[in-house]
DNA sequence: GTGAAAGCGCTAACAG
DNA sequence: CTGTTAGCGCTTTCAC
C-alpha cells in the first residue's frame, strides 16, 4: 500500500480511502481515484485480509454448519447459500457435523476463532449451550432445518408436522390401514414433528397407533445395519400395508430392504417418504413424497442472515420462517383394491 | 493474552510459548505450563486468528474449489476432505464453479486474498493462466477430477479412458452394436478421455464410429432442456440399441428421457453410465456403471496436499495419482437375445 | 527460564 | 484534499 502511495506521490491514507470506497465521502478527486485504481490493477495489489480483519474485526465470512454436506438436501442448500453470499461479498466456511454434538461444538468454536461474522447452523441434539452463548455474544446466526426447543432464535425450516400429516393422510385416504413409521432415534424438532404429524393423522381417522409399527434406528448406524433392521422389521410385521419413511436416506435404505425382502412397492406395500430425491422421482413406481423446497429455504436463510449482518444485530425480534413442503403424489401409494 | 500473563505474573512471551507448544523447546516449567493452560480454559480465551495470520502468514486454511457442491460426487469428496483437514488442524473454504471459468477465476482470487495455505481445484476450461500463476507463486495446490492439458501439476483422478473403454466393451461383448454416446460439450480432460475410451473400444471391435450416435449437450443447460434433447436424439436414431452416458447426471436425465419415450431399459435399450449414483443402484433394472472410488480420491488428495503443505513446497516433482474406477455390472445391459 | 520490544498491513481519528 | 500516527493481537528475536 505504501508503495502505491509513494509511486503516485499520495499518502497512504488516500489510498486506503479509495480502497474502501470512501473517496466520495472524503472528497477525493475522481482523477486521483482513477490513478489509484489503475495502479492497483497494474501491480496486481491485493489488500491483506488478515490485517483488515485484525483492524476492523470483520471478516466478511459466514459459517455454514450442516449435518452432512454429502447429502443431496444440504449439498444443494450449501450451493445456493454460497452463491448468494458471494454475490454480497461474503465467503462461506462450511462444515458437516455428522449429527454429532461434539463435532458441532468444536466446529462452532473453531469458526468463532476465525472471526466469522455470522452463522447458519443445523443444530444437533445438545447444542443448546453454544447457541445460548452465541445469543449472548450477539453473534448473528440462523438455525435451519430444525429448532432447538425452548430457545428463541431466528429459524428457517419446513412445516414438518404438516408434511407428515398430509403424507399419512394420503395413505389413509387410499385405503391403507396398517401404516408403519420408520425414523431415526432423535429428539430434534423436525423428527418429533414428523412423528406427531403421522400420529395425528392416524388419530384423526380413529386408527389405533400401534407402537410395534414404529421403527426408530440410530442415525450413526451404517446403511447396511439400517437396511437389515428394516428387513427384520418388515418380516416381523407382515400385516403392514404401507410405510412412511421419515427422511430420504431412510427411504432409500427402505427401498433396498423391500427389494431384498422380495416385496413389490405399490403392490404388496405402499410407501411414502419425507424429503424428495432423484431416486424417488425416477423409480418405477415413483415414490410419493413431501418435498422440501430447497431453493426457497436456502434463499430465505441467506437473505435473513444478510439482513441481520447488515443492520448490526440490533433488533431483538426473532423471525421464524416456516415453509410448507410440497406434497408430490406419485404411484408408490396407489388406491388399494379390495 | 496480556490479561492472562498479568494475572499469573508472567510475561506475554511465556504465554505465547505455551500457546504454541514451544514450552518444551524454550524450557518452561511444567507447573507454569499447567497454570497457563488452566487459566486459558477458565477464561475461555481464544487466540485471535487474524493477528496470528498477519504475523505468521499462515492461515491453516485450504480452499476446495469444485464444480458443484450439490452433486453427489463432489459433495462426498468435500465431506471427506473436510474431515481429514480438520483432523490436521486445517479449515476448509469451499466453493462451486458451476463449470464457469469466470467464477473459478474470481474464486481463486478471493481465496488467495484470504490467505489460504493451499488449494484443491476442479479445473474449468480456460483456467490455465491462474494455475500457472499459482505454480509461479509456489502455492501448494492439487487438481482433482480433471487435468489441464499441457500443464504439469499434482493431480488426483480416475482412469477415465479405462472406465469408458471397459463399459463400452461390456456392451459390445453383450451383443450391442449401435451404441450411442451422450456427453457434455467439454474440452476438459476427463470428458475427452471418456470419449476416447468409448471410441477406442469400438475401433478395437471394428465397429464403425457413427458421429450421429454421439450427442453432446452444453453443461449450462437446464435439466429439462437436456432431457428434451436426449428424447429427440433417441427418436432420430431408432437404431440405437444401447447408450453410454458420460456422467451420472446425464444418466439420470437420460433415464428420464427414456421413460418419457416409453422405452424399457434392458429390453428395448441397454444403458451404462460413468459415475455411480443411488438411482442406478436402486432402479429396476439397476444400471451398469464405472464407479469413482470417492473415498480413495478424497483421501489421497488431502493426504498429498497436507504433505506438500508440510514440507514447505520445496520439491519440484509432481505426483499424479490415477485411480482405476470400479466397473459394476448390473442388469441394465443384459446379454442380447437374438 | 523469562521479559522487552519490533512489527506483520491495514484503518481511521485527528490535525492540518 | 492529505499526512501522521496509534494500535488491532500476536510471534519471535535478542537480551538478561
Amino acid at each position: 500500500m505504501q508503495d502505491i502511495a509513494t509511486e503516485l506521490g499520495l499518502s497512504i491514507t488516500t489510498v486506503s480511502f479509495v480502497l474502501n470506497g470512501k473517496s466520495e465521502a472524503m472528497g477525493i478527486s475522481k482523477a486521483t481515484v482513477k490513478k489509484v485504481n489503475d495502479l492497483i490493477l497494474k501491480k496486481g495489489y491485493n489488500p491483506n485480509s488478515a490485517a483488515r480483519i485484525l483492524r476492523t474485526g470483520k471478516s466478511n465470512t459466514i459459517a455454514l454448519i450442516v449435518e452432512d454436506i454429502g447429502n443431496h438436501f444440504f449439498g444443494n442448500i450449501a450451493k445456493i447459500i454460497e452463491l448468494e453470499a458471494n454475490k454480497n461479498g461474503y465467503k462461506v466456511f462450511f462444515s458437516s457435523t455428522e449429527g454429532d454434538n461434539h463435532i458441532a461444538k468444536s466446529l462452532i468454536a473453531a469458526m468463532q476463532q476465525s472471526a466469522v461474522d455470522g452463522f447458519i447452523i443445523t443444530a444437533t441434539s445438545g447444542l443448546e449451550d453454544e447457541i445460548i452463548k452465541l445469543k449472548k455474544e450477539k453473534k448473528p446466526f440462523i438455525l435451519i432445518d430444525r429448532l432447538l426447543p425452548g430457545i428463541d432464535t431466528d429459524y428457517v425450516g419446513v412445516d414438518n408436522f404438516f408434511g407428515a400429516y398430509e403424507l399419512t393422510n394420503h395413505l389413509l385416504l387410499n385405503g391403507y390401514k396398517k401404516i408403519g413409521f420408520v425414523s431415526i432415534t432423535s429428539d430434534m424438532s423436525q423428527m418429533i414433528d414428523r412423528k406427531r404429524g403421522y400420529e395425528s393423522a392416524l388419530k384423526n381417522k380413529k386408527v389405533h397407533i400401534d407402537e410395534r409399527l414404529i421403527l426408530e434406528v440410530p442415525f450413526s448406524e451404517t446403511g447396511e445395519v439400517i437396511t437389515a433392521s428394516i428387513q427384520k422389521y418388515l418380516k416381523e410385521n407382515k400385516n403392514i400395508d404401507a410405510v412412511f419413511f421419515a427422511t430420504n436416506y431412510l427411504g432409500l435404505l427402505g427401498i433396498e430392504a423391500i427389494q431384498l425382502n422380495k416385496l413389490k412397492i405399490g403392490k404388496n406395500i405402499g410407501i411414502v417418504s419425507f424429503d424428495d430425491h432423484d431416486v424417488f422421482r425416477l423409480m418405477t413406481p415413483a415414490i410419493t413424497v413431501a418435498a422440501q423446497p430447497i431453493t426457497e429455504i436456502a434463499s430465505r436463510t441467506i437473505e435473513l442472515l444478510l439482513k441481520k449482518l447488515g443492520k448490526g444485530k440490533k433488533s431483538g425480534v426473532h423471525v421464524s420462517e416456516i415453509i410448507k413442503p410440497d406434497i408430490i403424489i406419485r404411484n408408490s401409494s396407489p388406491k388399494k383394491k379390495r
